[in-house]
DNA sequence: CGGTATCCCATTTGATACTG
DNA sequence: CAGTATCAAATGGGATACCG
């Protein structure tokens, strides 16, 4: 009765969603993104309670997206003493590599979020190269030839990680495609 | 006390947290993309419990990625009396263009998750081009001439949507980083 | 400022039984 | 098969008070 422990699954994507499967995760790692690395940021940015920030902020520091840095010693002046000088804060949440190789994933969503999920006026925030200026958007997957990819476009097989159970339902499913399609298949 | 509606943010990432920002619902998308369909499909590839499944199929059909099309009248054979011939249940669910669109969101979320949440082995599934037999992963953003984005290397600026307020928190950032990056403090 | 500790409610999730 | 109904547990989330 408990929850399913979503890292045990073994789907990658799964496992994913131990972690962003829930509401503020993301949004969270978009102030990140977009800056963010102090909890009071953090917070007066997304509206959140502190209490549940912690815990936000705890989780993907957990997963390995963030990193918590003490401050204070952070790159010149105040060696570390100010305890209520200015300066303030104890910690500095940072993405990790981890974290930042998110932002692909981020842009995408955010790609769908601003088609689908916005309300006339069009996108509240708009990316752009800090060096050409250009708008930053995902790239859609697609073909050489620039032909758009869609899921109907694309089958599913098994990889290197999948168990033999796995690969078994795989032929089968492979079976039923065939059937179902006449036969040309690519591979 | 109740929870924030998220579907009131002005964020459309936000509001996509409505829907996706919960455990089961990329995967239940997962699950359409490779091609499930049937209530049972879902049921036995995902291993969820049936009411959970319901709730979750509801809201992905609420919010619009999915279809409920009631089946037997599909394409061809049957007009719709074979309660129970063959051909079994009573709906499909189909992805509609909004759901199909998140595809690419989902190929980056795989992609990150393939690269981070994967353990050895490497991916369970791997996707394929039906045509060419090409393997499917998302494009990762980056400039014309090949160099990846990643979020330093992007300015936020208000798009059309963002509200006066938005604008005017982003003057005073913008004015902050320029602060900042005299300073060169290594960040 | 940067959090942690409490208290409490709303949801999600699960297991399972039940129906057309 | 395709769900819905019910019930119980665990978590997420929110408000707020509190401490270094």
């Amino acid at each position: 009765m408990a929850r399913t422990d979503f890292t045990r699954m073994r789907c990658p994507v799964a496992r994913s969603m131990a972690v962003l499967g829930e509401r503020w995760a993301i949004l969270v790692l978009r102030e990140a993104f977009y800056g963010a690395k102090r909890f009071e940021e953090f917070e007066r940015n997304l509206g959140i309670a502190p209490n549940i920030l912690s815990a936000r902020l705890r989780s993907l520091v957990e997963h390995g997206m963030l990193d918590r840095v003490p401050v204070g010693g952070g790159g010149r002046g105040a060696a570390e003493g100010e305890g209520s000088g200015r300066g303030g804060g104890r910690h500095e949440y940072r993405l990790t590599e981890k974290g930042r190789d998110f932002f692909p994933a981020y842009l995408a969503l955010k790609r769908w979020s601003d088609r689908w999920m916005t309300d006339a006026a069009g996108p509240v925030v708009v990316l752009v190269d800090r060096e050409t200026g250009a708008e930053v958007t995902a790239p859609v997957p697609s073909r050489p030839d620039g032909t758009p990819l869609g899921p109907e476009d694309v089958r599913v097989l098994p990889g290197p990680g999948a168990s033999p159970a796995m690969r078994r339902r795989f032929l089968l499913l492979a079976a039923d495609a065939e059937l179902g399609e006449a036969m040309d298949d690519g591979r």
